[in-house]
DNA sequence: TATGAATGAGAATTCATTCAT
DNA sequence: GATGAATGAATTCTCATTCAT
């Protein structure tokens, strides 16, 4: 990872990002703390000076995903592209928006792939995602949502939340998509693939009625 | 799971029911043996008898999962569906579509779980689920695009590939939502939120421009 | 140790000798299931089919211990000498429950090094003791204390307990000299020895008062 | 611990008391050096500058001890009592030294309960408190029961041994069932307990002969 | 001297897998 | 075929001890 600026003690910060290696590679379980220790250069007995058991790792992790997220990812990414948005237009702020969490998924990706799996099985970190980036999102979101809505650029009978969804969804597939089967899908260049996906979003699949 | 007249026998399938029961509880590398011999009724022993070791109970589960997926559930669900759309129009096939991926997605919820777990980790089964599911899916979708664009209700200046992004990311970020969070943004009758759902999809978010 | 026809699984049993064997040698926390394991010829993973921590094989003990002894040992050892006195003399009495008595801790001798080190720590292991062992000893002595002090054989101006604990309290001390210090106080030949033990019972250490 | 101007450095001193508190808690091995770090507060590095090895702070606790009791506490509790009992009767004797010992051992408890435990294991602390707390013992107590026969107060045709573990033993018992089980033995006021106690080591529990 | 972070040997425990019945 | 007791390799975790500062 690469923002880790939380000024932990120099050993605790690399058995953590040993950590997100080892659990991106095999998932929590399979990943060993010896494993962890050795890739952190550090010896076993020292993960546990600083983490009471291997769960606090994870704990650990998710803390600093937490307050990597919670704070300026949401805020500073969200934030300041959907917040800043005076003299643009809609097509203009989404791909902005876009890029900005392509990338941001990009690089944060090993830590992405353990917090799912993870909140796949554990009602907590569920909660915990939810209070430290979806609520926050969600929140940013509606005030954006607001501003483009007074601004007469998007609808305003349609639903913020089923806006974000959309919005939030094809993003993820998208990702998916070129996570998964990156030789698959990964045909054309980013950019007009993203304006293809920003056309939808904006316009829909269907061809307009008349009447709309 | 529901439909697994594959005729296996007994004990066999049995252990694959337990198995999807407890993977789906606590992941592949938590689940032990002991335990689904304990729900499936049958020794420890036997578990070994059917499958050799213990992942090729997992791989037990994707196989069925494949033959129940790739030809019933894809070709049936959604070829039946998207294939057979002569007096509907788009609103409608895309609710029957979405219903229908909805209740498909609740009643193999468990094994979807196990499979994206797996998949996040294992190239083999990312593959296994590409050959078997996405691709006859895409196959399939591109026909049913061809004939709406034909019918002139789908834009045809937009990538089938995106358009089927769109609709699966929507229904995906839909259906994470209430599994994930299910009191935060369970609120209306689904009926109502479906239709919010097929609105943005059809028409996306902008407010059209004149010369559009 | 003998009178373990309790009906355990042969390894069970197995393991709770070799158990008793190395924890009175060393202690339960300076012990490790690995020699237990050793000992008693079976898999360190066996001992954890029968007992799922540790701790359960002391508890294991305990059980067996207060088992053979909450009956057999207090009722059948206590109780077919103190309350068959129909025609002995308290000296007769005296001497073949406290012969009977030393024989036995010299049988039980490992265990009861066991119980004594856990029950100075374990407050349950008192409790424990005190329920199976000492109140039942002790409701036993009363009787046979009321016999005695009928016949005419006990005085009668004495507390039932203050009796017992002299008896016990000769019986311990002449146990630990012989344990603990074997060369060193180990002199005569026992049965004198006792006599004078009983002796020193029967009539204390005083010069009798004439008007006493 | 009271008595332990044996001007120590401070933090020797420190460290030993506080390992007496722990291992008297939780015995030895389960006791550990941070623990006892904590207490004493000072850095557990700290610890293994004024003892090689944890063993050795045991061993620190021993000699203590046995400086303490080797002397003061033998001569001068024992020897003060039992050997100055010029117009002083056997029961008044008996009373000041079992006071006096039962006051001894409650203050000493701790440490009392860390050597019956590890003496039980090692033949060396049972050397080491043979030599200097029991034979010292011995001795003033042979020159205490010579003296009191030869007032006419003891009884001159027991085995001095004997009666010291009469006296000893009563004195045990009633520390211990005080000490293991304090709800259910602790009934009556101390002092007429104890005088329960002397008469029985004096008289006996036998009714006396007339031709004895 | 004193510290306390770091170590790593050693212990308990888990669990997939085997195999005699 | 079916069983489940037994195994032991692998893993987590503990803690006395060391050592650079």
């Amino acid at each position: 990872m690469d923002l880790k600026a939380l000024n932990l003690p120099d050993k605790k910060q690399r058995i953590l990002e040993a950590a997100i290696d080892v659990f991106s590679e095999k998932g929590f379980s399979r990943a060993t703390t010896s494993e962890i220790a050795k890739r952190a250069g550090v010896a076993e007995g020292t993960i546990f000076r600083y983490f009471k058991i291997k769960k606090d790792i994870l704990r650990g992790i998710l803390i600093q995903m937490i307050s990597l997220a919670g704070e300026p990812v949401i805020i500073e990414g969200v934030g300041k592209i959907l917040l800043n948005t005076e003299n643009k237009n809609l097509r203009e702020v989404l791909k902005s928006f876009i890029k900005d969490r392509l990338q941001l998924i990009e690089s944060l990706y090993p830590m992405i792939k353990i917090i799912i799996t993870e909140a796949l099985y554990h009602e907590d970190i569920r909660e915990a995602f939810f209070e430290n980036v979806t609520s926050k999102g969600v929140e940013i979101f509606n005030i954006f949502h607001n501003q483009m809505v007074e601004r007469g650029l998007i609808r305003k009978n349609v639903d913020a939340l089923a806006v974000a969804r959309s919005i939030m969804g094809n993003i993820f597939l998208f990702v998916v998509t070129r996570q998964f089967f990156p030789e698959k899908f990964n045909r054309k260049n980013t950019d007009e693939e993203l304006d293809a996906v920003i056309n939808i979003i904006m316009y829909g699949i269907a061809v307009p009625e008349i009447s709309k």
